[in-house]
DNA sequence: CAGCGTTCATACTGGTTGGTATGTAACGAG
DNA sequence: CTCGTTACATACCAACCAGTATGAACGCTG
């Protein structure tokens, strides 16, 4: 049994974000129903609203405080490792092995936010372009340490790169979403892969 | 004037999936309006349901009847081409040199009903399926073509930069949707550029 | 223990949406 | 001209959904 009668604010805001954010994976964030999210929570309507404003102010928490910290944990082993290239395979190999076949159906939340709700809610955009800005950011620090290493080559354009990689695995994960099988994930990896590949220069080979 | 009384059925269609297709392109399919779409053809709700027999069929039209042939001709000079890699970048900076800032918002029509209604509608997903396999098709058949012209690098994996290719120019487009400027997919444009170029055998340069 | 703000619970509402029932006018066949 | 079918038009409905009003129980403070 749960504490019937206890209350814990933090934590029935925490299962309401977490909620939230499955049920938005699911269905996109406007088809999301409340009432779906208070199901599976446990949570009445009242305490929804006791803790977020509107279900708009619940979205951009769940952008905030969940989304972001897991696009961000997804690519930490690229930022700090020592030859990020070798890290952005190891990253890549890692998405399309662990995932499964619900996982690909389903997609990245990230790149399902973007996609429903930039062009229609100027809040969902600016704070997902935020994350995007962080983690190209990310990417060309990256490239231009590896690049002062020798481990990437000198002529690569970090901006472009970096932009070019994460259009790539959001695209990948994206397309892969109309397939029932593996087989493009892995298919597009693979192309991604070897064109990481192309990024090292000659000496580190 | 438009005439009043007469009767048009296949221009009252037509006209039904271009303005379906309009509003599915601003609002997604879930949230598309009939209304809305009634409103801006001039047809009325009797009209509509005597052309398709529910929303989700109207859907799957404009998926057939629309988007199939958009993205058909999209790519079509790249299949056409001699040199497949020149063409396929010259795709490239048209698809990004005309498209005006709302256009960028509003992203791909095609991206944005995979990531929209691939997880939620089976009849949506095997549609938008059998049309990126055969994009992904043409472009394997052109990789091909230009690996026999000794265009393109006989050990590129011809499936896997197909799948590669389709899921970075998705991807730069559906990233692109959360910046207001036109930077990033242009960046992202010249990263994917960079790598048509790699696909390029010595002997052609 | 008294009092009060926090945290939640329940019932209800107004608006929107996809869909339908019913009617009518155009159109082609004979 | 007649008649049945096609092609629309209008009014209405049931379902769902975000949001609100109201109130009660908890728990900290003094």
């Amino acid at each position: 049994m749960n504490q019937p009668a206890r209350r814990q604010p933090d934590r029935t805001r925490q299962t309401l974000l977490e909620c939230a954010f499955e049920e938005m994976h699911r269905s996109g964030f406007r088809a999301a129903s409340l009432d779906a999210i208070l199901e599976s929570s446990g949570v009445t309507k009242g305490a929804l609203y006791h803790h977020f404003g509107s279900k708009t102010a619940l979205g951009y928490a769940v952008v905030e405080e969940v989304v972001r910290p897991w696009v961000e944990a997804s690519w930490r082993p690229v930022l700090e490792a020592g030859d990020c290239i070798a890290a952005a395979v190891a990253v890549c190999q890692e998405l399309t092995r662990q995932r499964t076949v619900r996982a690909i159906e389903y997609g990245c939340p990230f790149n399902n936010l973007i996609n429903e709700m930039s062009p229609v809610d100027e809040g969902f955009r600016k704070r997902l372009q935020q994350i995007l800005d962080d983690w190209r950011e990310g990417i060309v620090a990256a490239l231009r340490k590896g690049q002062a290493q020798g481990v990437v080559r000198a002529d690569v354009v970090a901006e472009d790169a970096a932009a070019f990689i994460i259009s790539a695995v959001e695209g990948c994960v994206g397309m892969a979403k109309s397939k029932r099988s593996r087989e493009f994930l892995e298919s597009g990896m693979r192309g991604l892969i070897a064109y990481l590949e192309t990024l090292r220069s000659r000496s580190s080979r």
